[in-house]
DNA sequence: ATATATACATAATTTTCTTATGTATAACTT
DNA sequence: AAGTTATACATAAGAAAATTATGTATATAT
């Protein structure tokens, strides 16, 4: 496991991204997707993800649908369409800031 | 400027990384470099830099120097010889993370 | 004379996480 | 049958790292 660190931050555009791609998740499969996806790199946890969720809720992003599978609670979130379109915005900020930041660490990068 | 929120974590790379480059630099140098290097995105505070700094000194990454010029104060920043090994790993760290976030955002990625 | 730039610093607050704890059901193991 | 692990939610206490606000002081530009 990396640094999770450095993932500080980026919870929320990786939630909205996945849900982007899958049309509707609900949270512990959000957490088994991310860990499958980042080869066990990082690890969302509970603590994180729930209060992430609800704040999206609030801000309007995602819409909540309860389910019960197996006699056992889901709650399946979607995107808005303010969500799907505050989506669109954060990967462009994610994308703008990744490739700052590939070029401050890369290599060959030089103050000269 | 984009989303700070985004570099919150990544601070302290970012200060290992550009004095792996530069040898010395003292902080109100750094806060320039970055906002040019970044063309605006990115505007380390002052807040945020002089308690980094101090961080990385008490944990011996870095060594600082006083100087006076033009009658200011100056506080040069190197890297120690522990702060340079811890460098290599600290960007090593920060690839991981930007290759696995690349993974997840990037457009062409899907669930599937 | 006044504002902006240079150069440091810290305190209060906010945001976002980790860690710990709690509830409950299902499935697997011994 | 009993105990552990997996599934599925949730929140509270505390830590980490920032923002915002404030402070000191000198140099330069308007």
């Amino acid at each position: 496991m990396g640094n999770q660190k450095l993932y500080k931050g980026s919870l929320q555009t990786i939630i909205l991204k996945l849900l982007a791609a899958t049309d509707k998740m609900y949270g512990y499969e959000i957490t088994q997707k991310v860990k499958e996806l980042t080869k066990g790199e990082l690890t969302i946890t509970e603590g994180a993800l729930y209060p992430a969720l609800h704040k999206l809720e609030a801000e309007g992003l995602l819409d909540v649908e309860v389910a019960k599978v197996d006699n056992r609670l889901r709650k399946y979130y979607k995107l808005t369409e303010n969500g799907t379109k505050e989506t669109v915005s954060r990967l462009a900020e994610m994308e703008d800031f990744l490739r700052t930041m590939q070029t401050i660490v890369n290599p060959n990068f030089s103050l000269e």
